[in-house]
DNA sequence: CGATTGGTTAGCCATGAAGCTAACTATAAG
DNA sequence: CTTATAGTTAGCTTCATGGCTAACCAATCG
């Protein structure tokens, strides 16, 4: 369902028009036709466009009169950018944790090397 | 040029195997059969995945022997973030400019109350 | 050497995405 | 009522994506 979810934004921002959409919705809302005039493109290509930001939660529409206005909805956007720091932190905890790991070796290395000086001690590093 | 590589980086985290796959190298670097171990999948389909992280930017990879080991480059996972952060910017700046507005509406509102009671206040809201 | 393992290449197929035109609906505007 | 505006639907083409099998290197292992 979230991953579903993550698929669907994912694929609606990898497209630039859909981003500078995005982008641009971010900036406020507005209607279909606004949102389609910086863009040499045909209204029903568009349109497309449209659907799959609304499909994908990142965009919400309502229809009054002829004029279809379009608004950003920031939970899709929020959950994507979610991600992105779930796996920063565990990357980063992975960082300390080799870090802390050279150290011991490095501290290890140098025990060695006053115990008994002048040996190229090989190192095992597999990770 | 970043424009590009942010239409990759998207449309590999688009797929759910390659999220799986990015998931996995953030606790470490591994050999593709490793990765592609837990997938049911058949290796050629699999080793285009790999494919597809690498070229995003997002994998680096090397082989000595007959084995390629795959590892994060978080380069790409970073600027990929950073886009949302901005976006998040923009947005939020704009709601506080709304906010402000929508305060600045009350507050006339209410100064006219005090002014002329009971009339239906039509207000002009559109933003 | 011969067999195994780990990865790779080539080529096929089905599906879906991104674009178009043409034609249609429905609300404003005159 | 008529015309223009704003969006929508239908249907077509083209190309990319994601999956498969079969066959093929190239290191290792026995």
């Amino acid at each position: 369902m979230a991953n579903q979810s993550l698929d669907q934004v994912f694929a609606a921002l990898a497209d630039p028009t859909r981003r500078a959409i995005v982008m641009r919705l971010c900036a406020g809302e507005a209607s279909v036709g606004e949102l389609a005039d910086p863009f040499d493109m045909a209204l029903p290509s568009f349109l497309k466009h449209i659907h799959v930001l609304e499909t994908s939660g990142l965009v919400q529409s309502e229809k009054s009169g002829r004029v279809r206005t379009c608004r950003l909805s920031p939970d899709a956007l929020l959950g994507a950018e979610d991600w992105f720091q779930q796996q920063r932190a565990i990357w980063e905890a992975r960082l300390d944790r080799f870090e802390a790991y050279v150290m011991k070796l490095k501290k290890e290395k140098e025990r060695a090397a006053v115990k008994r000086p002048s040996r190229t001690t090989k190192r095992k590093g597999s990770e």
